[in-house]
DNA sequence: GAAAACATGTAAGCTGTTACATGATTCG
DNA sequence: CGAATCATGTAACAGCTTACATGTTTTC
């Protein structure tokens, strides 16, 4: 299976312009490509060349030529003919397992500590597997097809899960329990949920973010709420994260856009200071990350749409 | 995780040679690198540049410069901060969604085909996964960590194949029933297991060997009996097979390789003609798949050690 | 009026693959 | 004695990624 192959199926039912595709390829969580314009591009090239697929070209008042491409005769023989090759093996490639093999004598908290990361960005993940229809018009056929697919990505992620209880329960009573030269802190977050008119948050009272984990504990917490909506009350702000020089601002950030989640921050004027103002100026603009002095607009911004 | 990574954690325990480690990461369903030369010898000279391994040489008489990598106390620094570093999210590729979600509009007979097809696959990767210890002196902690991690990749295909029992009850009442252009015939192969002191092997009682995606079915229908060794009778040998340039024989051969399947094969020798006694000769020579004339000889050899 | 989204493309670079080159040792 | 395995290395190339360049339209 290679892209010329993707963009076939994806040309399947409706015309497309390279940006479409590589928003559709972005989005599906089947569809595994990054969507990189190098590859789109060329490989449309390509499949012109070889007279699998037309563009028509759209001048639109001035220069910007768009162009939609679309499927010619061969162009569908060819799908078809690809649609009953001989499927392929799927490529699973688990670093995780690795890093446990590989890493030897770890006590019962380093080992406890590793699956709970392991556990909250798997958590994590399966959250952000959205359905979300290819095309437009789809048969019930075409549509029961596409539902098992995702099915099949959100159960591979949930045996994931199965798999680390499994650890859990099998391995910790083997690791040792004598601590090695640095002990590590392992501090809970504790979440509680707020309902307000059919609509809710999850707000931190316990824990502080100090942390590219912690950006994981909070969508892994979102995950566990069933909710998209997360409150951070000043005291859960650690000083490390208004200090841009850390990066974990940006990571926390980085985690929350990857799985589009809103966080409100909370924080007095005095604690916004030196670059991370700009900071604030930048995300709050943005969207998905806001910071407020009060309570109230923050909440009427998380509930807000 | 990169294969940097993964070079420190399999000298962890002992020393090792650079084709030392390109056997370990062919051989082992876990460490997903190919274990190609090119990539191996860089990464051994970078982490000898960084002060990661040393190498001591070993001249066996003349000039067979053999090189015994092992870790140095940075070494051991490093893998153990590689141990702790924020667990990697597993890549997932699975094709086969693709390919059917692409496909459209498939009848009743073309998509149980396909799924069969791939069920096959699976059942066979399944079937190759063996544990095969990667340290001599583990612990037993270390050796419940390894044997979980196998479990999990086993559990990977076998939930992929509870999957595809998943899509044949929902997904094939709604394929159309109708036929397209052309007719796909889907033979099935039959086969029978035969034991002989404590030993057995399977035959082929139906059908005929002429595609590659036989060959997968020869595989899947050893794991299914849990055997790993096969008889094919004459009769089902189809002509393709022996015509080299269909290519057929090569790629069964690629599979019994590949999943280390024993074949013996019964032939007359008027069907052994032209380029495919060369390849006769070649094959019994290397072993995984013989030609006999005699089944008695077939059956001694396939059951021999 | 500024930024985000739409739209098409290019360049440099990393990772990993196959294939080649070379020579010693071991094994049937 | 010939082949397989051991052992180290190189070359060329495919695939994919990040980042850059450029310009338009839409949206706040």
């Amino acid at each position: 299976m290679n892209i010329q192959h993707a963009i076939l199926g994806l040309l399947r039912k409706q015309s497309m312009t390279g940006y479409d595709l590589k928003k559709a390829m972005q989005k599906s969580p089947i569809i595994y490509w990054s969507g990189n314009n190098n590859q789109i591009y060329n490989a449309l090239f390509e499949l012109e060349n070889e007279g699998l697929v037309v563009s028509r070209i759209f001048h639109c008042a001035d220069s910007p030529t768009k162009k939609l491409y679309s499927l010619t005769e061969d162009g569908k023989k060819e799908l078809r003919r690809l649609s009953f090759e001989l499927p392929e093996l799927p490529e699973i490639r688990k670093s995780f397992l690795m890093q446990l093999i590989f890493a030897g004598e770890l006590n019962k908290t380093e080992l406890e500590s590793l699956l709970q990361q392991y556990y909250r960005e798997i958590q994590g993940a399966a959250f952000a597997v959205k359905e979300d229809n290819l095309y437009d018009n789809m048969t019930p056929f075409e549509q029961a097809i596409y539902t098992l697919s995702i099915d099949n990505v959100r159960e591979s992620y949930k045996s994931e899960l199965a798999w680390i209880d499994k650890v859990r329960a099998v391995a910790l009573p083997l690791a040792s329990t004598e601590n090695k030269e640095e002990k590590i802190e392992v501090i809970e977050m504790e979440f509680k949920s707020i309902t307000k008119n059919e609509n809710g948050y999850i707000e931190i009272t316990s824990g502080i973010i100090r942390d590219e984990r912690d950006g994981i504990t909070l969508i892994s917490a979102c995950a566990e709420y069933d909710t998209n909506k997360i409150m951070l009350p000043s005291a859960c702000i650690g000083e490390d994260f208004l200090q841009l020089s850390t990066c974990v601002a940006g990571h926390v950030m980085q985690k929350l856009t990857n799985y589009n989640v809103k966080a409100a921050a909370i924080l007095e004027s005095e604690r916004i200071r030196g670059k991370f103002k700009d900071f604030v100026i930048e995300a709050n603009r943005k969207g998905l990350f806001r910071v407020f002095e009060d309570r109230e607009q923050a909440e009427r911004w998380l509930l807000e749409e």
